[in-house]
DNA sequence: GGGAATTGCAACGCTCCGCAACAGCCGGCC
DNA sequence: GGCCGGCTGTTGCGGAGCGTTGCAATTCCC
C-alpha cells in the first residue's frame, strides 16, 4: 500500500536561468570540490581565494549568492562580508570551522542569511544555498524576503535564532543541546498543529522512523524537562494519542 | 498509525457539496490508489502527472485542495505550488519523499498547508486532508477563513483552542485528555446541533462505528464528568435517545 | 406494569507514552 | 593516542488514555 520511494535523478534545472554562485575560500580542493558540485547542480559558479581576488570579482558578476570562507588568509571573511553588506544585499553563507563560535555569531548578526560549519556535506551546503535562494526569492541584488527574526516569543519563553539560545521568563539563558534546540524551532514553526512522529523525525533528522521508534519521544521528554513541562500534565508541548506533539502556545515574531 | 483499515463504504456525505481534490503525481500507482480511496470517502478527484498538466487541469474545476508531490518530472513541485499560490489560495498538502529537507521547509514557508512524508498511510493523508479543509472553511477560492479564536465561552466555561485548555467557570484549569479536548471542540464547533455517534465517530477518528460500538457513549461520559455535567440529568451535553448527542449551550467565540 | 431498547458508567485490559537508566558515539583535550 | 564528558538513540518499566464489556438505570411502547 505504501508507496515506496525511490532515489530520484538529479533533478531538472528548472527554467529559470542558472544562479552564479560566488565562492570564496582559500583552500584549492574545496573551491574545485564546489564548483565541480555546484556546477553540476546546474549553476554557475566563480571562485576567489581571498578577499582580494573577490572584491576584484564582485563587480564583473551580479552574483546571486556568496559562500563564504570566514577563515581566509590576509583581510578576514568577516570584514569582507562587512565589506560586501556595504555594497549589496546578495545573500551569504558562511562557512565556519567549528568552534569559532563568535565569528558565527557575528556574521549571523552582520547578515549572513545561513552558516554551514567544517567540514560540510556538499549536499547539505547545496541544500542550504537552495534554502537560501529561495528564501530571497533567488534575483541578484533582490531586496530579502523575510530575514530570521530577532527573538521567538511564546508562553512568556524568548528564543533567540541569532545566538542559538533559550531564555526563560525571567531572562536567564537556558542551555540547550542542538537536537533541542533544532526540535524546538520546528515546533515553534509550525505552533498548534499536531506533528506525528513521522513528519518529527523527517524534519529533524531526514530519516524515516521505525515502526517502535521513541527517539521522538525521549527528544521531547528531554525537551520538556528544559521547558519546565511536565510531562504528565504538559502546558506547552501536548501529547495527542495516536498522533504525535502539538506545541500548545501562540508565538510572536520579534524583528 | 491506523492498521489498514479496509475500504469503508461511502460513509454519509456531509451536505455540503463533495470537496474537489487536484492530486499532482507522477507516480500512476499512487493517483489511481489517492483517486479511489479519496473517492471513496466522498470526495470527487481530479489527478495530474506533472506540472504542465496540472496547469491544463486548473481552471477547468474549482478544486478545493491540491495534493502536490514535490518531485516531479519537469517543472519541480515547488515552482509548480509558488505558481499555484500566485493564482489562489488553495489549500495545499504536499507529499515528500523523506530527505529533501529544505525543499519541504521552503514548501512551508511558501503557504503549503501540511505536508505528509512519503511513504504515508491514506487514512493519514485523509485525515490532513479533512483538517486542512477544516481550517480552510473548504469553500473552493474563497479567502482563508478567519483566524481560530482567541477562547470560546460556553455556560461559563472557557476554552483556550491556542492553548488546547479548559477553564472552569472560576477559571482554573480542568485537565483534558486529547480525545476529550477533540471531542469538546467537536461539539463546540456545531452547537445545539444532534450529532450522531456516527458522525462523532468519523470527526473523532476518522473512522465508522461498529453496530455495538459504545466508545462514544463512554467518551462523552468522560468529558461530561470533567464539566461536572451529571449524564442522568445533564445540562451540557444533553442525550437525544436514538439520535446521539447535543451540546446544549450558546458558544461565544472571543476573537 | 412489564419487557425490550437504549444509555450511563464502573471496571478491566490493551496499547501508547513518559522518562530513568544505560550504552554507543564523537569531539575535545592532554 | 587515549581518556573524558556531553549528546543522543535504545530499552524497560510504570502509568495514563481509551476502547470494550457488563450491568444497572432509564425510557419507550404496548
Amino acid at each position: 500500500m505504501d508507496p515506496q520511494t525511490t532515489p530520484q535523478p538529479p533533478p531538472p534545472p528548472p527554467q529559470a536561468p542558472p544562479p552564479h554562485i560566488l565562492v570564496v575560500d582559500d583552500d584549492r580542493e574545496i573551491r574545485d570540490l564546489l564548483s565541480k558540485f555546484l556546477e553540476r547542480q546546474g549553476m554557475r559558479v566563480s571562485a576567489a581565494r581571498d578577499a582580494r581576488e573577490a572584491r576584484r570579482l564582485w563587480p564583473l558578476g551580479r552574483y546571486h549568492l556568496v559562500v563564504l570562507d570566514l577563515m581566509l588568509p590576509g583581510e578576514s571573511g568577516l570584514d569582507f562580508a562587512r565589506w560586501l553588506r556595504g555594497q549589496s544585499e546578495v545573500p551569504i553563507v558562511m562557512l565556519t570551522a567549528m568552534g569559532e563560535e563568535t565569528d558565527r555569531i557575528v556574521g549571523l548578526e552582520l547578515g549572513a542569511d545561513d552558516y554551514v560549519a567544517k567540514p560540510f556535506n556538499p549536499r547539505e551546503l547545496l541544500a542550504r544555498i537552495r534554502a537560501v535562494l529561495r528564501r530571497t526569492g533567488g534575483e541578484p541584488g533582490a531586496p530579502r524576503k523575510e530575514p530570521p527574526p530577532k527573538a521567538v516569543r511564546f508562553a512568556g519563553w524568548t528564543l533567540e535564532p541569532a545566538r542559538r539560545r533559550l531564555l526563560d521568563p525571567e531572562g536567564t539563558e537556558v542551555p540547550l543541546t542542538g537536537g533541542e534546540y533544532e526540535l524546538l524551532v520546528i515546533l515553534l514553526e509550525r505552533p498548534n498543529r499536531v506533528l506525528t512522529r513521522d513528519m518529527l523525525m523527517d524534519l529533524l533528522h531526514n530519516r524515516q522512523a521505525g515502526p517502535f521508534d521513541r527517539a521522538i519521544d525521549v527528544a521531547v521528554s528531554r525537551l520538556r524537562r528544559k521547558l519546565e513541562d511536565d510531562g504528565r500534565n504538559p502546558q506547552l508541548i501536548k501529547t495527542v494519542r495516536g498522533g504525535g506533539y502539538v506545541l500548545a502556545a501562540s508565538v510572536e515574531r520579534v524583528h
